[in-house]
DNA sequence: CCGTATCCAGTGTGATACTG
DNA sequence: CAGTATCACACTGGATACGG
């Protein structure tokens, strides 16, 4: 739903680069890989400033993706609960490193995420599927 | 020059992916890791659709980055070749990864590069620093 | 609590025309 | 050939209000 004028939208690391480009979205990757499942509310928290417009829409593009998992719990209120998929492993694996590189080229001192993937972010995320 | 309503403008990742995030940026670093040192016009036509002020304004930036080379050549007409630097390297290198996993994830018929650094490119690219 | 729907402003992008 | 300058427009993303 972009520019199609090239033929960039076949190939895949510019269908990759596409989803990770979109604002807010690696912020929300990062949180939770950190934070482990985290509830609607409490991610709108953390990924300070971002409007619930914005969460929502990233939130399904990833769950489409596969790279995020959506747990709805039908209690009064409602409780949903997102999460890492397993997929997403891969990807915060890759992402560490550009983490890794960023660092050394920027400094390392303000990382907005472990620069160590937390195991337990992803067991418990993988718990979920 | 962006949204610094939080801040992910000060964590090495962010400013790494914001310049990675915008349009046509990994295209042209692509296009120069498997095609080497290129003139303006060539890239132009390369990266189909694009421009001039995009392809002017993303190289300006990736060269201010130290990720691409500009090579000036005062003849008449003007020459001008692009190539990567050899910091260019290592984010290539991460980027081919991320390659793999596209491939993987959404299938490896249509890549838009090689999935293999092309060493030469790299080689010709250094020797022009 | 977890969203969706609507409106609206800001700006990033492309097209076009022009210069050294 | 290799850009720079200008402009207009589409589209993105924020604010707000409302719904299940």
């Amino acid at each position: 739903m972009a520019r199609l004028t090239n033929d960039r939208s076949s190939c895949p690391v510019s269908v990759l680069m596409n989803l990770l480009s979109g604002p807010w979205t690696m912020y929300i990757i990062w949180m939770l890989s950190t934070s482990g499942p985290t509830r609607f509310g409490a991610l709108r928290r953390q990924v300070e400033g971002i409007s619930t417009k914005m969460l929502t829409e990233r939130l399904r593009m990833l769950e489409q993706e596969g790279i995020v998992y959506r747990h709805y719990e039908p209690t009064v209120p409602p409780q949903v609960t997102y999460s890492l998929t397993e997929r997403a492993g891969e990807l915060v694996t890759i992402l560490d490193q550009l983490n890794g590189l960023a660092q050394r080229w920027y400094g390392d001192l303000p990382s907005c995420g472990s620069s160590q993937v937390q195991p337990e972010a992803l067991e418990k995320a993988t718990v979920l599927l």
